[in-house]
DNA sequence: CAGAATAATTGATAATTATCAATTAATGAG
DNA sequence: CTCATTAATTGATAATTATCAATTATTCTG
């Protein structure tokens, strides 16, 4: 790893205020890889080897079953880190990655990481928050699957991934967010079909909210449900 | 708190390192309470003042729609932690708590816990693998909910509850169940009915499994979804 | 123990979602 | 730029799941 690199490691959340030692010991066992689009990562099933940080593109994490199907549990977008929990345990991953575009990404050895983590409190507290961020994630999405129909978790999706403006382009397929939402491809496309009569208007990849309130109406957004926290932080006060 | 419950902390996984200085100074500012069956302990939208452990009984943490239906997001069983990731970081709960049975909770106040954290990585590395732990219990249900049926995940849902055994006690309402594999409780029931032709026999609460192979070849249970990980540990080698 | 309240089941029907097939649109390799 | 490939859409139909209503079990209370 080149030294203009370590800058890189410095300004991803979790490791902003490891010593410069700790540091250089983590990413003395790791890398900063580029991955072209589709490159899969790793399989749900392995025994994890590297912690994994996304710096640039964006990630999905999936599972198959024993017919081949596929569902995506998560989509992430820099900067992120993935499978955490299976590189602190040391259990097998419970879901594959693959990049969704060209994507550069931080391994670190899981062994080293540890040993920095149950020595490190400057490094734990932060690590702990993450955790709590994406273990939250998910809560979020077990609450939209379990009380809301496909087009609802749509629209509340459309309007979380365009925030404050008016428009925004799908920065994957479309598949791809149909198995995040739950759903076939066909059911995707029916939905964004529905959701023309409730104030969105689609063309290609490019959602536009002509009638912000007939959309927030129809597919009634939760702010326990739809808000992505940002990074949290542990602050004993 | 009396002497003899610090003897029920010290068994509690997360705290079983902790030095005997920073368990009393935690303990301090707690509290263990009994609760009838029903009990609320907390609504989604609140602050969270405590950390909890549940000692003894059952717990349901379950969110509402704005219609008020309810979504259960997890069964709890003893001993186990929850909402940690709200307690670690001061966010609001994402979801409300309920005794399922009469149960006996370990209340720790969040100011205290965080302190004692950020300081002790006897307690931190605990903390991280029931994170850890965490997290995965909900990416394999977000899979179960992605990936089968509600018939499927019942059966397996069975397989699971009933471990080795060929006979268990469902040890909540059918409507509990029904909320938490994500369906109705008319179609969970009818869910049953659907096993009947698959192995599985039921009688009120008391489920039998009579031919364990046809259930397991038409549920279709995968380790990666449906195993339950016991404690996880984060160990340096 | 009786009656009331709650939980579970069943039936009939509607809504939602999936599947299969075919077509159209978009993308990428040469 | 063109063809081949992949992605997305649409139609027709089936499967799954939800809803509403009614009935039967079960549990709780006095």
């Amino acid at each position: 790893m080149k030294p203009d690199d370590l800058i890189l490691v410095r300004n991803i959340p979790i490791f902003a205020k490891v010593t410069e030692d700790q540091l250089s010991g983590l990413v003395a066992g790791g890398s900063l890889q580029r991955y072209p689009r589709g490159t899969l990562l790793f399989n749900e099933g392995e025994q994890a080897d590297f912690l994994m940080v996304l710096l640039e593109g964006g990630v999905e994490l999936f599972a198959r079953d024993q017919d081949g199907n596929e569902a995506v549990v998560d989509i992430l977008f820099p900067v992120d880190s993935f499978i955490l929990a299976a590189a602190l345990t040391g259990a097998p991953y419970l879901m594959s990655a693959r990049t969704l575009v060209p994507s550069r990404i931080l391994l670190l050895e899981t062994g080293a990481f540890r040993r920095a983590v149950a020595a490190d409190p400057d490094l734990s507290t932060p690590v702990m928050a993450e955790l709590a961020q994406h273990f939250r994630r998910l809560v979020r999405q077990i609450k939209d699957l379990k009380l809301r129909t496909g087009v609802q978790r749509l629209g509340c999706y459309v309007l979380a991934l365009a925030g404050e403006a008016d428009e925004v382009t799908l920065p994957f397929d479309k598949r791809t967010l149909a198995s995040r939402l739950g759903m076939t491809a066909e059911n995707l496309s029916r939905a964004f079909s529905a959701l023309r009569d409730h104030g969105l208007a689609v063309q290609g990849g490019r959602l536009i909210i002509q009638d912000r309130d007939r959309l927030v109406a129809f597919s009634r957004p939760a702010p326990l449900i739809d808000a992505d926290e940002g990074p949290l932080s542990i602050i004993a006060e």
